[in-house]
DNA sequence: ACCTGAACACCGTTCAAGT
DNA sequence: ACCTGAACACCGTTCAAGT
């Protein structure tokens, strides 16, 4: 009887970082305050994640995983390009308590990996190779990164929801959408590519 | 005799933040740290500048000044607008220690205030109004604001010099120029403009 | 007006010690 | 292998007190 006392994990430390920060921004996440959450001394953290760069490392990694399961849509490589992209921008700006720890702990290069990835296979898939490949695809890295930094402007570790509704339709959102299909125009062919 | 002891100013109290993150990075900006090198008890500081996050906005504030200095070249619009972004985006991969500073603050928006201000100038100069003008000030924002992340990812908190000249001639910067190129074409018209 | 010492409530990290 | 209390060396900030 009693509560039941599962045995500490590393990913549970890391899930629960995770939902501490998107609870209360990314300025709670703090190794005192996480011990706390999981009813254990500090130390304890530390065996099992290493040191706190290492913990938000694993919180923003976790994050571009689940970012990057949103499937990609559209037939054309175009389409697949823009669909992948806009995934990540979005996904980053519904949950930017994650995003902007990632901004300040200069991890946002973490945060984008499987985005790189995925375009990476996509634009490989569309016949691009060499230096045609790295500038399509960090022209694209560009615009997502930029769009996310001004969306999320003013937004430094408090979870303040006001116009939380606002984000969906707002004008930079469209903006990102008309930017980012203006540059995979420029640096994606326009051949039609069918799934084998 | 003895040393000259000048009364402490907030823009010295601000200057020598400035000097301390360029020497020694964002991570050695703290209250404590800088009162020792103004030679000075903490609570001075305070009396200066009100808190850190006010002395963090000073110090971008003052770069953003710096790097407005440098003068707008060309003769047609797009190639005002070209030279001015260019002109921060160079001047912040230079002074990368406050830009991560900005970064990490959530303070970027400082960071092209002035920039936006200059190219609003340049743009009402050109013709543009309005939701015009807004798409094409934001959309050039986010280049540069992009093409800073991804030039200086990694770069956190520690002034490591490797690879110094590096920076200069490297990939991204070229493409940095070319995309800022696409953008600043697409967005404004390419009538020639003389200085009245 | 300008500056201080001392304190409060936090940090990240380590380490000897426990089971 | 897993976890702890206690400590070290830092933080930002405040406040009564000094001149």
């Amino acid at each position: 009887m009693s509560k039941t006392v599962t045995k500490l994990d590393r990913d549970e430390v890391v899930f629960v970082a995770r939902e501490l920060v998107l609870r209360e921004g990314p300025a709670a996440l703090s190794m005192r305050r996480l011990a706390t959450e999981l009813d254990v001394g500090t130390p304890t953290i530390y065996w099992h994640v290493g040191s706190r760069d290492e913990l938000v490392a694993a919180v923003v990694d976790a994050q571009a995983e689940r970012l990057a399961e949103r499937p990609i849509e559209g037939r054309t490589a175009r389409d697949r390009v823009l669909s992948a992209a806009l995934h990540i921008y979005a996904g980053a700006v519904e949950e930017r308590a994650i995003t902007s720890l990632a901004h300040q702990t200069g991890t946002s290069g973490r945060l984008l990996a499987r985005l790189e990835a995925a375009l990476v296979g996509e634009l490989e898939a569309a016949g691009l190779r060499g230096a045609a490949l790295g500038d399509a695809v960090r022209s694209i890295l560009v615009v997502v990164t930029g769009s996310l930094v001004l969306t999320l402007r003013d937004y430094a570790s408090r979870p303040d929801d006001r116009d939380h509704a606002l984000w969906s339709g707002c004008d930079l959102d469209a903006l990102t959408t008309d930017t980012l299909r203006a540059v995979v125009h420029r640096h994606v062919p326009p051949n039609k590519r069918s799934r084998s």
